[in-house]
DNA sequence: CGCATACGCGCC
DNA sequence: AAACGGCGCGTTTGCG
């Protein structure tokens, strides 16, 4: 089976219990792994400007190309697969995933929508509370969701001092989280504003829109996009299942919203630190390597470092900043951003960046090394060859080389860690048919990242839960261990 | 009126 | 002096 979108026509082929061809070549994920950054990966997009040939969409195989085209476009992909050494990411690993992704999105998920329903109204009730409570705080009726006029009113009308605060891209007074909770005790209406903030953002993205998303079957049924990032992971749409929030009263309350079937129980696998055990790994640095090998608590660790102390006398708010730092030095955090995040004065934050670095050395040189790559060869790769291209890295442009050199320190972390959850899809996938008990004892659900959730039948879920978490534990292997941490709930609420 | 953009924010 | 990687989506606003 050669085309594009090949996981809909496996989606078609499954709900009519037809058979799944053998070979599968979907093209617009072989241009994908050539060139993650292309703006579409439809036949519409590729043809022409690969082939250098029209879209016509009066042709047989209905697709808007003959089979000719499509054979061309194949063996142009083919050869680019084979001179990128990608053959093997593609065919052992993203074209077997396809079924995966295939499943899990028939299969959905399951959302009580009466307990929604309930929720939507205990929320619209707080909401018009608090809307009139702004209105008075404000002397006036005003568009709380326009950040221009909500401005209008702190800054102009409340008077609230501007001094020190952030400014938007075009210029305007930021009025973003970050800049509001500073301004918290300059005057009442702030906190309203930030609790109004969050519930309605809870209403306008989730509730609302998933009561319209529900099936006819009673459950979710995302989008996954196997072409959808520059880094390998996934990305999930209509709705986006991976940035469900949770962590609050009333976000739990949504989460548990979402109930596994009667007589089955939700469990969860989540990788522990992966992207910094990707990272100790790649590095091969000493002391991080040794951290996880010993299983500590990694952030008291590089507290323990940064600040020269032993184990027993690290604080919380040293292990804090410990960890905005290690997050931070994934992503190439500077010591401005981490002065911001982290509360620290600028001066401070430059010392313990350099205290990390000094501490870690080989994570530095790592990255030194990643940078100079990218540089001489205009792409990065990770340990599988998925590759991005980063043009810009030589851009005479500071802002635009240095952006690269972060895109290019962060890529070979977060695509290995990316492919190290998709190997385990596959893994677990390929167990489950064998055990018989796919889609049916033990459904897949969703994938968000680092994590997999499923639903079980509560009579195997111990078995079940021994073995993906095998399986999860050894889909890799780096020089330090992967550790997965399980959870189980009959709703997610009640998950994490 | 639809569409693109700015802004803001949910998650890993 | 500033610059934290990867996403999808809702609302407002300005433009054609």
């Amino acid at each position: 089976m050669i085309g594009f979108n090949l996981k809909e026509k496996i989606k078609e082929l499954k709900k009519k219990n037809k058979p799944i061809p053998a070979e599968i070549f979907d093209l617009g994920i072989a241009f994908w792994l050539i060139n993650p950054d292309e703006k579409e990966y439809t036949g519409e997009y590729l043809v022409p400007k690969y082939l250098h040939k029209e879209f016509d969409p009066s042709t047989s195989s209905g697709q808007g190309f003959s089979e000719e085209v499509l054979e061309e476009l194949k063996k142009y992909a083919e050869d680019k697969l084979a001179e990128f050494e990608m053959k093997h990411v593609f065919y052992d690993l993203e074209m077997p995933l396809l079924k995966v992704l295939a499943d899990m999105e028939i299969n959905g998920i399951g959302l009580n929508k009466k307990k929604l329903a309930d929720l939507d109204k205990q929320i619209s009730k707080k909401i018009s509370e608090l809307v009139q409570k702004i209105y008075k705080e404000a002397g006036e009726i005003f568009n709380i969701n326009s950040p221009k006029q909500l401005s209008d009113i702190l800054f102009n009308k409340l008077n609230i001092s501007i001094k020190g605060l952030k400014k938007t891209s075009t210029g305007a007074i930021s009025t973003n989280i970050e800049t509001l909770e500073a301004l918290k005790n300059e005057h009442e209406i702030i906190g309203l504003i930030l609790e109004y903030r969050e519930i309605f953002k809870l209403q306008s993205t989730y509730i609302k829109p998933f009561q319209e998303l529900v099936a006819k079957d009673g459950r979710i049924h995302t989008n996954y996009l196997q072409t959808g990032t520059v880094t390998g992971r996934l990305s999930s749409e209509n709705p986006n299942m991976q940035n469900i929030p949770g962590g609050t009263e009333l976000s739990d309350k949504f989460r548990g919203c979402f109930e596994a079937e009667k007589g089955y129980e939700f469990i969860s696998f989540d990788y522990s630190q992966i992207e910094l055990r990707v990272l100790a790994s790649l590095s091969g640095d000493p002391k991080m390597i040794d951290a996880f090998k010993r299983d500590l608590d990694i952030h008291k660790m590089t507290a323990a470092q940064v600040n020269n102390v032993p184990l027993d006398k690290v604080t919380p708010e040293m292990r804090s900043f410990a960890k905005t730092l290690n997050f931070g030095v994934v992503y190439g955090m500077g010591f401005v951003a981490f002065a911001k995040a982290s509360g620290l004065p600028a001066a401070e934050a430059k010392k313990f960046i350099a205290e990390y670095f000094d501490d870690f050395k080989e994570i530095k040189k790592w990255q030194e090394k990643v940078k100079e790559e990218a540089r001489k060869n205009c792409f990065v790769s990770n340990l599988n060859g998925r590759r991005r291209w980063l043009l810009n890295i030589i851009s005479s442009s500071q802002f635009l080389a240095s952006q690269s050199e972060r895109e290019a320190i962060n890529m070979p972390v977060q695509s290995l860690a990316a492919d190290i959850l998709k190997i385990s899809m596959v893994k677990v996938y390929d167990y489950l048919v064998k055990r018989g008990w796919n889609n049916d004892q033990v459904r897949m659900l969703l994938t968000i990242h680092d994590e997999l959730l499923f639903e079980v039948k509560s009579d195997i879920i111990k078995k079940v839960r021994a073995d993906i978490s095998e399986i999860m534990e050894s889909a890799f292997k780096l020089s330090v261990p992967l550790k997965v941490s399980v959870e189980t709930g009959k709703t997610w609420g009640e998950i994490k």
